[in-house]
DNA sequence: AACACTTAGCGTGCAAATTACGATAAGTTT
DNA sequence: AAACTTATCGTAATTTGCACGCTAAGTGTT
């Protein structure tokens, strides 16, 4: 056994977005993808990592490139390194494709949360990629089904613990859309009176002047998440879900 | 800019151990290391990654030759992927001492809890391996005292989250114990009688029919860790930390 | 033997959080 | 005007969190 040699290092980028129902992530097209091999078309937005060029900054920069977004939340989940993850047809691809001759591709995967406006699903279509609902996806490109998989594995696991949910919400939302975004990413159902008081009392959520319009009901008032202070009461207080809450 | 080349993979692990007092770390000394340079000689164990092995196997065959053991709870944290983690000396050591010829080392940081028996004290020590406390190190060779940082603030999280406490202690422990452990690690003061309350509630130890014996005071009972118990009450409860815990 | 000392382990009370669910408000649709 | 839908307020029962008093059971000291 020698150490490995020829081998690349990439980044795989699952971009989730919330529509206010169903929750979204970003698919492009395989670029050279003949139509006489049996490759899925469909991937995660990636990339080879580049000389002088840290994960993070190679995960920003696929973002950027497939959203035109800059500040965007991105965090990186789980690394890929069976030896055998692609191979065969699919390393061809990527070697031609990059003009290498790589043994071997680790890819370290990623999840972003982007909020999904008119802007970025215009800039996204346009480049020939799709938003597509996660639970209809069977099967993508080499192993990206698994990553995706990873991705919403630690979504879930994340929107327990932090406020994640305001990454996928415009800037100003309801309550309800923060329920029901809540409700769709962990499939579970939500008493709406106890969960505006909760949220509320937190303290996490400052009222804003505007009312929905044109909806048949009752307009809800919107809300824009209090940043400082859900800051704040992180310092005070350690949250420990396993056994108890702390304080320090 | 181009596609990284001739660049390595390595994992480096950072294993504890609790004395019942104090958190350690598993420290190694370089080999091969000159004492004309001024590079720091402990260091992680760690490894690059060779043909034919993913990355977790690589860690667990860093963890098996440095404490001798195979089943041992093992979790992957961060990637260290700065262009300049390692540079100048200490990447001509690292060739060196590899004879290979690499421009970039990426490295995949995991951590380790380990029961500090005696057989396991015994084989670290016998490779020259040292159990140190992990609030006396100041430095460390590379980049490793930065990983040993990270290392440090992914245990406290996860200990915040998931049972993993017991996984450091032996396998019959008292509640106080097991309250040192929580207090060392999170650096706070717990009361023991709400603790023992709380922790007994949860319904996650079994008391053994075993006592201490020879302590200077009324002897504890020994308990083990439940784990049916808590995959079990995993399963029936969402905790949901940020907002709030829900039942499904 | 009596006493001090230490930690184990039980219990009690109050405050705060969780949760189920009733009732009303404010819009649109028919 | 009535039906419908969701927002929003309220209330009450229950559970949980947390501070803290007290006794139990050992060892060490005098």
């Amino acid at each position: 056994m020698t150490i490995q040699m020829n081998q690349s290092l990439s980044v795989d980028c699952a971009v989730f977005g919330f529509n206010g129902r169903t929750l979204k992530v970003l698919l492009i097209e395989r670029r050279y993808y003949k139509p006489d091999t049996h490759l899925d078309p469909l991937k995660l937005p990636g990339s080879m990592i580049l000389e002088n060029e840290t994960l993070p900054e190679a995960a920003y920069r696929v973002l950027e490139e497939a959203t035109g977004l800059k500040d965007v939340y991105l965090k990186q989940m789980e690394i890929f390194s069976d030896p055998q993850r692609v191979s065969g047809e699919e390393l061809e691809w990527i070697n031609r494709y990059h003009g290498i001759r790589s043994e071997r591709v680790v890819t370290v995967g990623y999840y972003a949360l982007v909020k999904l406006d008119h802007r970025t699903i215009a800039y996204t279509t346009a480049k020939g990629a799709q938003w597509v609902d996660v639970d209809s996806i069977q099967r993508l490109a080499m192993d990206h089904k698994q990553i995706l998989s990873a991705a919403l594995r630690h979504l879930c696991r994340e929107m327990l613990q932090s406020p994640v949910a305001f990454e996928l919400l415009p800037r100003k939302f309801t309550i309800r859309a923060l329920q029901n975004l809540y409700s769709a990413v962990l499939g579970i159902e939500i008493d709406n009176r106890n969960f505006r008081k909760k949220i509320l009392s937190s303290g996490f959520l400052t009222p804003t002047s505007e009312k929905e319009q044109g909806v048949a009901h009752k307009p809800a008032q919107y809300y824009t998440f209090n940043r400082n202070a859900y800051k704040k009461a992180v310092k005070e207080k350690l949250k420990l879900g396993f056994i108890n809450n702390w304080k320090y």
